[in-house]
DNA sequence: CTGAAAGCGCTAACAA
DNA sequence: TTGTTAGCGCTTTCAG
């Protein structure tokens, strides 16, 4: 239908001026002085004849590809890469750039991710956005430092790059906060075993602010298993037959809290009524449909690939440096989704 | 690191040929003759200097990018999306293409999802996949065909263009098919109230299976709600009271399959002891986390991104033409997923 | 106000 | 067996 073929040159001829003028007008060169007339004339030939700019041989010329490269962890396994692709899809869009993804299995070789990265870098993409599928810190292929970069949901093992992560503390410290607020003075955690940061970051976010609210933290309940559904079940069923059973529970993320909800079903045990549940991650597809539906605490994955996108663009632009970014972590907030969990004990 | 600013001229300067001799042998061109030492020599030359072609030359000079723009209809709020990426990326990855992508709103208008398709086309790509969010008629931007192009997951109004879809028939046929293999004789379905096409193939593959078991399909119980977890609670609710309840219940999805246990749980029915149940879709994170596990039937997201990634690039190639797959959708198998969610009857 | 021409990095006729 | 050279479509300096 449209751009077949037509170059710059054609709408030149047809306008009955130069390429220049045409590279000029269509592209609103702010130096050249052309007269109106001959503008309306080559935007109009342009229309007609359906021209569409090569961007690749601009961007042969500019240097500049205005494509930002992403390579993305186990896009597939979890709804949360989606969000993060969304968020940095849209910055990008309405900065005029387009995303190049690529995949790569989060137990891709070091070499594996570097030919990922290569593969962007050949294809001369102007910076890239390294996602991880969680938290956690990784070792970055090597060459990833030949181009702007900013790390998604992860920070280097290294520490030398732009990294934009949530705010565990903070996530934590709300769901343990609304538990407190609801009257509860008996809180368990459901702990994950997983040596990531959001496990440690959680368990002292859980025991702090039931210090600071001057309960027994170091001595609260705490079990830990699988961050899956089976887990949550285990642990929850472990927690709720020891001494002091709690009356709510603060869950890792929305699986184990989906465990949670089994084992408090089977021990007669109805939410919120006898037992208050929070969760982490609002993955809709369980949070919502638990029934009642579960109070948790939200990932910014949207916002962190935003985020990224616009940093990373503002550094490709000049407008900003991404060096004072890489000193530390950039931390956003994890905001608690009410649902119906929670309530009063009994 | 690597590649920075080198290009084959520097390459050939090195090596003491020329660039037309560096471009043969890292191409691997077949028809020029070099000799081994040459051959060497560019080699690890090239090598020594971290040279890395750029992509966007060789495709300002061949008319081939090598990449495919992938328009993804609400990337981030299904699971589903993932897996047509991933599938595409994979088969793309695996024959030299990299895929762009571009994340458009289910609602965007006829214009918006134009322009996006706009933008592909102006970064040359060498061909289009255009992926809708779930089976359904799509009208499509005029300007998707002016580049090779497959549908994935939707079917053309103008109906004109290769397209893959699930085999919504076949697998309503597998999941009615393992209730009457259990032993049922008393099964409902659980439908969804869209006007799509899997709610009215799959209601007629329900009735045909019945019937085709020489059992009343015609008059089995249908009830129908918003395929959500709350329609599916209704709706199951609704086909137990009635007069000769179901023992076996065929769910739309399996999030009102999610309800379907909910409101078995209010009855006081044990799954699968008292009543059996199959979904539809296999959303991992709802279905294998559901106690007891879901069967269900798994739609072929994967299969059909890597299907229409495989076609596109034949097409491409000029291996194989998409004109006779424009003739009628391509349909992917639905396998059933056991798991433990059916059982005999009472 | 407008145009000629060089060149971005590469491939592929064509020459040698 | 290897080298020269003309573009691919565009931007941009420098001259009119």
């Amino acid at each position: 239908m449209s751009n077949k073929n037509v170059g710059i040159k054609d709408v030149a001829v047809a306008a009955g001026v130069s390429v220049t003028t045409v590279s000029h007008v269509l592209n609103e060169v702010s130096y050249a002085r052309v007269s109106p007339e001959t503008r309306d004339k080559v935007r109009s030939v342009a229309e007609e004849l359906g021209y569409g700019p090569n961007r690749l041989a601009q961007a042969l010329r500019t240097q500049r590809t205005g494509m930002l490269g992403l390579v993305s962890e186990e896009i597939a396994t979890t709804p949360h890469a989606g969000r993060i692709i969304l968020g940095a899809d849209e910055a990008a869009k309405a900065r005029g750039y387009n995303l190049m993804i690529i995949n790569t299995p989060g137990s891709a070789s070091l070499e594996s991710r570097q030919a990922d990265v290569q593969a962007l870098l050949e294809r001369r993409v102007d910076g890239i956005l390294y996602a991880t599928m969680y938290h956690r810190n990784v070792e970055l292929p090597s060459n990833l430092g030949s181009v702007p970069s900013v790390l998604v949901d992860s920070v280097a093992t290294a520490g030398n790059i732009a990294a934009v992560i949530p705010d565990e503390d903070g996530g934590a410290r709300a769901a343990v906060g609304a538990l407190l607020e609801a009257g509860h003075t008996q809180i368990g955690f459901i702990n994950n075993t997983d040596d990531v940061p959001a496990t440690r970051e959680r368990l002292h976010a859980f025991r702090a602010t039931l210090n600071e609210a001057g309960l027994d933290g170091d001595g609260a309940p705490v079990e830990s298993e699988l961050s899956e559904v089976q887990g949550g079940y285990e642990a929850t069923l472990r927690i709720l037959s020891g001494q002091d059973r709690p009356t709510a529970l603060f869950c890792y993320n929305d699986r184990m809290a989906m465990g949670a909800y089994r084992a408090a079903a089977e021990l007669g045990l109805t939410i919120p009524a006898d037992l208050s549940v929070v969760g982490f991650d609002d993955q809709e597809l369980i949070a919502a449909n638990l029934y009642p539906g579960l109070t948790t605490v939200a990932l910014p994955h949207y916002e962190m690939g935003a985020w990224a996108a616009e940093h990373l663009i503002d550094a490709i632009e000049g407008k900003a440096d991404l060096d004072p970014l890489a000193l530390h972590p950039t931390i956003l907030g994890c905001p608690l989704v009410r649902r119906d969990s929670i309530a009063a004990p009994r």
